[in-house]
DNA sequence: TTGTATGCGTTATCAA
DNA sequence: TTGATAACGCATACAA
């Protein structure tokens, strides 16, 4: 792709040449007052500058030239735009939806704006129609500042991708939810959200607990055996051997995500395991769970106690009241630090990449109890 | 904001004398070779587009250059980038996402990007933190080729913004959902999507319709014209005078949309006006409209018939299932469309602001049926 | 404190 | 078909 829009008239701004002419100085003169540099004269920069307002001059409308001349000595210019790698879905989960208004609300108190680089799902988000194996012009150009990864990214070829690009690879890049060498990232604390989780559990009472897991993604097995780490701190803090009481599940990539949770369901209690509540992966993995417990004639949580993930999808019982007790992740800080954090090392505020784990909270609803047996 | 990035290493790309040197040849017939000019020699050509292969030369590292060139003739680059202006709720409305997922399909399929200019909401959607009062830099550097804008856009100041830009003024802007001037547009028919409804209930045997708006956006208020429109078109059509049957709400912009709804039905039924169906202002507000009929004692569809709008949401019934009778927007199409339009533009290939208007269908489900008495 | 000269990498005009 | 030369608008080193 190259010239040609469906332009015409092409806008001939206004030069420091005809402000200079104006005011009868040389045009650098008009140059360094523009830039409020201290070497012009108080007065003669006062006139500059009135000129220049008056005859409308914008430096933005001769960026190119401005781009141009700064090559020489190597500086950049901050363009106020940042890339938002992602993977095509956030506008259906709500999951990712926090996280980007977390985002969006920082870059528009920023004057920053939010370039998208959607992982090439079709409008159903379900066929991929397309997988990165460049990067937009607009990278090469050099006119994006920093870049910001959600999910998997950091497992694609986006990462590989923007190292290698020379004219973005000096520009900081925020992993969010896992860290990635040469990013700063905005991680959630899974590993004590498995063990607030756990911790409840056995204060109940419970012993014996079903670890539930659906389809993996490499983002999803990371924050597992994050969590399995809390789960297992849990259980050694009560003396008691995570070994003996933790029952993990296989994952069946085959299996549908309702399937996995409720075979292994089935399993467990077929195999005679003697397990008093259930971990869900998220809270849909929460809702399945209660599902798959129903057919087998178990109650939550008078027979199982269950616990989700997230909290950003209620499981509503008769009253059509959230019952579900699960680890609520401050998803739109991850947003929201994340976005300042990248923006401080575009800014050159913060010089090195830097790495944040926040807190999470174990909300406590219906669907924990007493264990019945 | 302007020099200085957390940047260091100055990346010094290939330049066209580089290559010329390397070929024995003047850097314009490099120039020439590499933008695939007819007047320079085969031979040659192939020469210097296999060296500059060889050193690893993109026009696009130089772009700034290129840029300030081209001033001279008044041609424009294409950037690959269009804005997307909005109400800061697409994350949160299905029906804005709908519409965003056609845009994205589109722009990703053609190697367009999304810029993102959202009305400046906080990360809850609630508190307006700041409103448009001049574009993004990146506008005035002419590094966007056109702009699409959704909802209410189209009555705030961001045309006149847009339109006054000099170094955006000769682009193409889309509206999305309603006409504007100096625009193209994509529209649904809710004439049409009016008339459907009332010639379904008209069949059924209704007379009496009473037609519940909730509070107003200036683009609500141009989609109820629309609709009324249809409603009588589709009573003039039965022989019917609409003026007799067709019974519309007064909004009070201090109340709640729900409250709106319910009100309006209450003061119908204490006024004794016989309506054995009401039309929702979309699938929201028929969910309201069913809870304040059940507030009366009364049921859908036994008592009284319900249509919404958008098809975007569903009323659950018992079972569980969709029970809404409404009115589907090709809303995925709309975005698809408009995107396929302004991009249209953009290359130039259509040459007129354009405007269209996709069909929709009446949806008949389970809530609406013939009238009680 | 201000003016002069040069370069940034490209495109475009005009000769050769 | 190719080469020389002049813009494009700004920044900067250096001279005045």
């Amino acid at each position: 792709m190259t010239e040609q829009g469906a332009n015409q008239q092409p806008h001939k701004p206004v030069t420091m040449q005809e402000i200079a002419d104006r005011c009868g100085v040389n045009k650098n003169t008009v140059s360094l007052a523009l830039r409020s540099d201290p070497r012009v004269a108080v007065a003669t920069a006062h006139r500059i500058l009135a000129v220049a307002e008056e005859m409308g001059y914008n430096p933005l409308y001769n960026d190119a030239a401005r781009r141009l001349a700064l090559r020489k000595s190597g500086k950049r210019i901050i363009n106020q735009v940042v890339a938002l790698f992602y993977e095509g879905n956030f506008t259906h989960h709500r999951y990712y939806a926090e996280i980007f208004d977390g985002l969006s609300e920082v870059c528009t108190l920023t004057d920053f704006q939010i370039l998208l680089v959607p992982r090439s799902f079709d409008a159903q988000g379900k066929r991929l129609i397309r997988e990165f194996k460049t990067l937009p012009p607009i990278f090469s150009r050099g006119d994006i500042d920093g870049a910001i990864l959600i999910d998997d990214m950091r497992f694609s070829k986006v990462p590989h991708l923007l190292f290698r690009e020379p004219s973005f690879r000096a520009c900081p890049v925020m992993s969010l939810l896992w860290p990635a060498p040469g990013c700063s990232s905005v991680l959630t604390d899974d590993e004590q959200g498995g063990y607030l989780s756990v911790r409840h559990l056995l204060a109940l009472g419970h012993r014996h607990i079903l670890h539930c897991w659906g389809p993996e993604s490499h983002l999803g097995h990371y924050l597992a055996k994050q969590r399995v780490l809390g789960y297992r701190r849990a259980y050694q803090e009560a003396g008691l051997d995570p070994e003996q009481y933790l029952h993990a599940t296989v994952v069946e990539p085959y299996l549908s995500a309702y399937e996995n949770v409720a075979r292994r369901i089935q399993d467990a209690c077929r195999q005679g395991v003697p397990f008093t509540a259930v971990l869900a992966q998220n809270d849909t993995g929460a809702g399945y769970a209660r599902q798959a417990l129903a057919e087998l004639g178990l109650r939550v949580p008078q027979d199982v106690s269950l616990i989700g993930f997230d909290d950003t999808e209620p499981l509503l019982d008769d009253a059509r009241q959230n019952m579900l007790t699960t680890v609520h992740l401050p998803l739109v800080d991850v947003g929201r630090e994340g976005a300042k954090l990248l923006l401080g090392r575009i800014r050159g505020e913060i010089a090195e990449d830097t790495s944040i784990t926040l807190p999470v909270e174990l909300i406590v609803r219906g669907s924990t109890g007493p264990p019945a047996r």
